[in-house]
DNA sequence: ATTTTGTGTTTCATAGAATGAAAGAACATT
DNA sequence: AATGTTCTTTCATTCTATGAAACACAAAAT
């Protein structure tokens, strides 16, 4: 029964890194900042940016590249067309995905809300599935897309958990990801976090302006649960005790995606 | 100018891989496995499957699952959601795709047919974007969909230039597939291809049944096109003759694109 | 033309990382 | 409990990953 999810924080700064798999560790950082740069990238910029050699970091790329991971087109790379056919095995195989499928479109048709599910991924969340109710919030599907953990219902809730120390860091990357200002502080951050008591989370303008969101975590067995559930609608729609009067749905609905995470079962 | 793609066969069988980076190599074998196999995988299967030992498999599988390309539960591993935010950054910043867009929009709206844009990735191909015309396909997006080459429209024009060398490659990789039977052999996947001379692709029930298609390869500067792009009808909604008058259009989309390829943009 | 500056690529000796055998833990099954 | 299976850790050895340096190439500057 293990969910865990290590991942030092690193961004553009040396991360301490697991000590393992030097050269597998330092591929995925290259293809992580492809993915952060959104446009293609020269060999040398990427050695740069990730602190190694230009052989080291052309080694790399020659082998994603052969996976069909990374593209090339004279002189810059770009993240391959191989992550296409991974999303949809991911999509379409991950249990608590497909799990989930029927049991949003529930909470959806129940609520009339647009229902979603985050992953937590390191110290962001991505959405990972999602049914839009009556008011669909936004004319494209964000699938896969990285928000905050610090704002918004759905990531706050992933925090409520969260030890003073992982409080810090998360408040650490926010700033250094430039999502809060720099007097961030752990207390802002706490005081934004439901109170003790509370299974759920409420924002309102928070992520997005128009937007009002509740959700619940997916309990796990560690306590530290990595994924949540969230009803959501522009504010046109609906009003606060609209969308709380979801949560016991919700409720529901987190109770039995938490069951697939208690190992048991497959 | 370059848009290589190595990538020695390999499928369960040792392939003599590039030389360089063992480990990383190793690991990306590991997740094309864990793709493959549709659910979720256990240590000891990978590493048979794979053909490595178990701790080597077990450290290659920490290190993944540490940025999130592997997720775990219990005891069994499948690939993880760090894929969607690639996968969306793929679609969102891959110049080629982006262009298409617009392209294939204009193409659907001229033909009123399906246009689908095709990438080739070892000896498959992948669907990565499509426009639908007047009577779509399918419910499901089946973006990042592998598809054979050896069957459909744009996947047979993708060989025409392809050497006797890279047939046998082909026709061996179908055979073993399982998409062909044993007993399929280079000739008679040549006389599938379009005659020489032509530059577009029929297909008819190829693929699936009650689909017609047409297609034409995006030129690249070595003249092994690694894209096309297609024209694609359920058969109660159009013909033969319906379906080729959309190739001049065909022919401008491919000709406007295979501008990205020439490098000189980017 | 010639130099300069900036890239990308190859070579090569060395360090150190990746590796598998073996031992040791966890489990599951009998 | 006892057996068999799968997972995990340790550790000595090997060979791979590594960066310096030399080389090649292109673009810009002189």
């Amino acid at each position: 029964m293990t969910v865990s999810s290590t991942h030092s924080a690193s961004s553009a700064e040396e991360g301490p890194k697991a000590a393992n798999m030097r050269s597998l560790s330092r591929a995925m950082e290259v293809f992580a900042e492809l993915q952060r740069a959104e446009r293609p990238q020269r060999l040398s910029d990427l050695a740069r940016t990730c602190g190694m050699s230009l052989p080291t970091t052309l080694r790399i790329l020659r082998v994603l590249q052969d996976f069909g991971m990374v593209s090339q087109t004279d002189k810059s790379y770009r993240v391959g067309p191989a992550v296409l056919p991974a999303a949809r095995s991911y999509i379409e195989n991950d249990p608590l995905v497909v799990a989930a499928r029927p049991i949003l479109q529930q909470v959806a048709s129940q609520t009339r809300l647009t229902a979603s599910l985050y992953t937590r991924l390191g110290f962001e969340r991505i959405l990972v599935a999602r049914v839009d109710g009556e008011s669909p919030l936004r004319y494209d599907l964000p699938l896969g897309k990285r928000l905050p953990l610090t704002v918004g219902a759905a990531g706050k809730i992933l925090l409520t958990t969260a030890s003073k120390d992982e409080l810090e860091q998360v408040a650490a990357a926010a700033v250094a990801g430039g999502q809060e200002k720099d007097t961030f502080t752990v207390d802002e951050l706490r005081s934004r976090l439901p109170q003790d008591g509370e299974d759920y989370a409420y924002s309102e303008d928070e992520r997005a302006t128009g937007v009002l969101s509740v959700a619940v975590a997916v309990p796990n067995p560690h306590g530290r649960p990595s994924e949540s559930i969230a009803l959501t609608s522009p504010v046109e729609s609906a009003n606060e005790a609209a969308l709380k009067s979801g949560v016991p749905e919700l409720r529901r609905a987190a109770g039995r995606l938490s069951e697939l995470l208690q190992g048991s079962v497959y």
